[in-house]
DNA sequence: CGCCAGATTGACT
DNA sequence: GTCAATCTGGCGG
């Protein structure tokens, strides 16, 4: 199947969160195919959002402004996060993919994880970067090609689409932009200190 | 350059 | 329930 177009990604953030959801994450590594369903997202505005790296001056934030469709790797607590970037045209904006239900390659995402519970390969934003061998190098890389080994397919079949408010940001915004699978295995779990109560 | 918060995780009491 | 390992990028000096 073919990636999804750039266009796909030149809307507001939180419209292309919400339909990435059910689609297929693609990843070459050492010549095997990896994916899985995306069932987690959360979207990321611009200077108005206190949690987003855009918020800052850096060159993350550039990134963000710039071209709809490349990947975005993030560095935190020694773990990488993946995002596209995602916004109108000089909008600023991305999605942070949180979660995935493995597809193909679980025996190689199995490796990379360190675990053989298939709920844990890929139930979180760091651990699907590590089940995907995601990191640094394909930051600044398109998703709409699969050039880099790293795309996002369309898939048929449609979700049931949960919203709440984003995880463990310190500052959120009043609206709800996490997006998730409803009653699916593979979101991550929320910790019960800090509530995600749907609002 | 050094400092340190942070879109996390997993190990431990 | 609590806690800290881990490391990048923003920011101050």
């Amino acid at each position: 199947m073919e990636p999804l177009p750039r266009s796909f990604y030149e809307k507001e953030p939180d419209e292309v969160a919400e339909k990435l959801l059910g689609k297929l994450l693609v990843r070459l590594y050492e010549g095997r195919r990896l994916s899985g369903i995306i069932v987690e997202t959360e979207a990321y505005y611009g200077e108005l959002d206190p949690a987003s790296r855009a918020s800052r001056r850096g060159g993350l934030a550039k990134i963000m402004r710039g071209e709809a469709g490349m990947a975005l790797v993030y560095g935190i607590h020694g773990r990488w996060l993946f995002n596209v970037v995602a916004h109108k045209s000089k909008g600023i904006g991305g999605v942070l993919i949180r979660a995935l239900k493995p597809m193909d390659g679980l025996e190689v995402m199995m490796n990379l994880r360190g675990t053989r519970n298939v709920e844990l390969i890929a139930s979180g934003p760091g651990r699907l970067t590590q089940a995907m061998a995601i990191n640094k190098w394909v930051h600044g890389k398109p998703v709409y090609i699969r050039a880099h080994g790293l795309w996002i397919e369309d898939m048929k079949g449609d979700v049931k689409v949960a919203r709440s408010r984003r995880v463990g940001v310190t500052e959120d915004l009043p609206i709800p932009l996490r997006f998730y699978v409803e009653g699916c295995p593979y979101v991550s779990k929320v910790r019960s200190s800090r509530g995600v109560h749907p609002s």
